[in-house]
DNA sequence: TGTACATCAGTGAACGCGCGTTCACTGATGTAC
DNA sequence: TGTACATCAGTGAACGCGCGTTCACTGATGTAC
């Protein structure tokens, strides 16, 4: 917004913001540095000033997003208030939150391939996020039977493959799979499930 | 096998299978009609006598991919037997060991975002795999008090997601995430935890 | 305050490439007589 | 059984296109004096 002419200002960020847009639109192959510049107002060459190419802009979008994300997960963990469940539950929730308050971002860190190898601090980032969720899932494991008790990092698993799953499969816009049931109550009512099987919400609730 | 020379003799599903390997090897993205013609040792133009283009190759694999799933489901279920529990436990099996066993057409039929709506027979072959699950769901659901029983399509449907999950997580190649457990147990355990929670399962089993 | 200059974010034209698709054709195959 | 012919699965060359990327350049900006 401030500087206008011929320098841009923020050309960087305009072009991730254009390119998590178009991902967003269009899937995690139907961006193009060509695209991206034209909707940052700024000639293809110019993404050259500020991207090594086109999978440096992807893997942009998806650092900011495992940023983003690993901050909303550690907002909703809380540090385990105001109780473990409560936490874990939480975390679960922002899980599908941050999926459909940032599609941009989630493709662009789940669905566009981009190698977490080839990037320190992309992996740095993801790690981060799977953290705070292992981290809701042991502190919940405690109040299990230690006999009985799965591996944190187990069940945090099933939580994190639940929720992806139903981002996958139910809350997003694919064409011809009709949601039979909103994905919040979906992901709410298959998580309460599961913590039953656990043993950490009693029958009756 | 049979016949060599000018005609090919089966084009038709070399051309499927070259593609469902390029599929399985590159991504939902990764394959080409030039070189999904190369591989069956065609010129690319030969693929317009049995495709009407990129599109309906990738839909047919899609095709043959869901009757192979809708078959296995079916047989998996078993109409129920030996009893509605372990009718149901196989099937959540069955997903797993499908992807495992046709990754490429489990590519082309979740990932390559082909379109359902553009093709009858596709949606008829998905909607069929979906309703061996939901007809086992149900069947599994008259052991549950009435009163405290969700909806089959609700449970079919976190176990869906459950299992979606675990494949694209976990079981599939994807670089730098390393499954801290063998996509089975994973999903055994997932199961088995989740119907406990409904109370199909005595909690010492 | 004004001028000279270094910096560097942008331009614009061009590149080589591989893509999906088309078209007129060719030659192997199967059938009618 | 042998010949003429229709069929149609393949060829090979070509197309237009949009892609990612490069390069020499230009001109706005900020700073030193």
């Amino acid at each position: 917004m401030p500087k206008r002419g011929y320098h841009h200002g923020n050309l960087k960020q305009a072009l991730v913001d254009a390119t998590l847009k178009l991902v967003e639109e269009k899937g995690p192959h139907g961006f193009t540095v060509a695209e991206a510049a034209k909707q940052a107002g700024v000639t293809p060459a110019a993404v050259y000033r500020h991207f090594d190419g086109r999978e440096a802009l992807i893997a942009e979008c998806a650092l900011q997003g495992h940023r983003i994300f690993g901050d909303l997960m550690e907002h909703a963990y809380a540090d385990g208030h105001p109780s473990a469940l409560a936490a874990f539950e939480a975390t679960g929730r922002a899980y599908l939150a941050f999926a459909r308050k940032f599609p941009g971002h989630y493709v662009a860190m789940f669905e566009s391939g981009v190698s977490l190898q080839a990037n320190a601090d992309l992996a740095r980032a993801s790690e981060r996020s799977r953290g705070v969720l292992e981290r809701a899932a042991a502190a919940l494991s405690e109040h299990i039977p230690e006999d009985k008790r799965p591996p944190a990092s187990m069940f945090s698993a099933h939580i994190w493959a639940m929720s992806h799953g139903v981002v996958e499969l139910f809350a997003r816009g694919t064409p011809g799979s009709k949601a039979p049931f909103p994905p919040e109550d979906l992901l709410e009512t298959g998580i309460g499930i599961y913590l039953r099987g656990l043993g950490l919400i009693r029958p009756d609730d």
